[in-house]
DNA sequence: AGTGAAACGACCGTAGA
DNA sequence: TCTACGGTCGTTTCACT
């Protein structure tokens, strides 16, 4: 139920259910009760409204760099035509984390997740140039992460 | 215990458990057993390794759009100086939730969540060209945002 | 690194304020 | 929207392979 256009308004409570689950996504319902000052059955409650009505996900999330992905970008990309077309090609490309369209000096951004710098070259060329439509892409190589926190849109 | 510099490789079955755990995250251990055919145990234990090792994560993420924050942005940044220094001070800031130092031209990317174009100029200006050291900024405001996949690096 | 069994605790539906 | 409660299922520990 739910999920119309307006934004949800949270209470006190409800936020500090979220920062339970940011922090471990698989306390129990109980544990978190305890901390939040409500029943088990009314966190369970909340936290189904929450899932069901879009506003908060419980997932898992891998780290590249350990699984031996040492190579990430973001890349710019100006192209001519449809966006919406190119954007979704490119959603469909595994090693294709992030896309997302832009306004500015580019029109979509991209960020991609490979092993080595030979990986990134062919990204970029066989699966980004080479789109018909992709005018030019100016790469970002990352150096370091620093920080990193969890919201969510589309999948 | 673990964590050291080298990747972790994972078998076909510990894939399979972080997959089910990337589409539910408080999916049961039972229920992951009996879709990857392993006892309720084996499967904690495996997932313990993974996240005690730091290659997986189960945590909650919210969706900024449902919650009022309305406009995304990504800034591309460029200083003088020491890039860290800047880059710490930016990921304090709560609108800030992603940001990493790259090669290229810029030498930091941030992205930035809030709630209407006012609030993002105010940012903009408050938050990020008034830190010493930051030469110029672009901006490319989100769109719509086309994918999203959970990997992670530090917090 | 895996299984199985028994005690314990979490989860879920339902009833009621 | 919350608490209370009972049945069911998941989790935990441990002994064993």
């Amino acid at each position: 139920m739910s999920a119309n256009g307006k934004p949800m308004q949270l209470d006190a409570v409800s936020k500090a259910i979220i920062e339970q689950l940011q922090s471990d996504g698989r306390r129990s319902y109980a544990e978190i009760g305890k901390a939040v000052g409500l029943s088990e059955a009314a966190v369970r409650q909340r936290v189904q409204k929450l899932t069901d009505s879009g506003v908060m996900q419980v997932v898992a999330v891998t780290d590249p760099m350990q699984l031996g992905f040492y190579r990430q970008a973001m890349i710019g990309i100006r192209v001519t035509g449809d966006t919406t077309a190119i954007a979704d090609r490119l959603a469909r490309v595994a090693a294709i984390d992030y896309v997302v369209l832009t306004a500015g000096t580019f029109d979509i951004l991209a960020e991609i997740v490979c092993e080595n710098d030979e990986d990134l070259i062919n990204l970029l060329n066989k699966e980004i140039r080479s789109i018909p439509g992709v005018q030019s892409t100016e790469t970002f190589v990352y150096l370091k992460l620093q920080k990193q926190f969890y919201n969510w849109g589309t999948r």
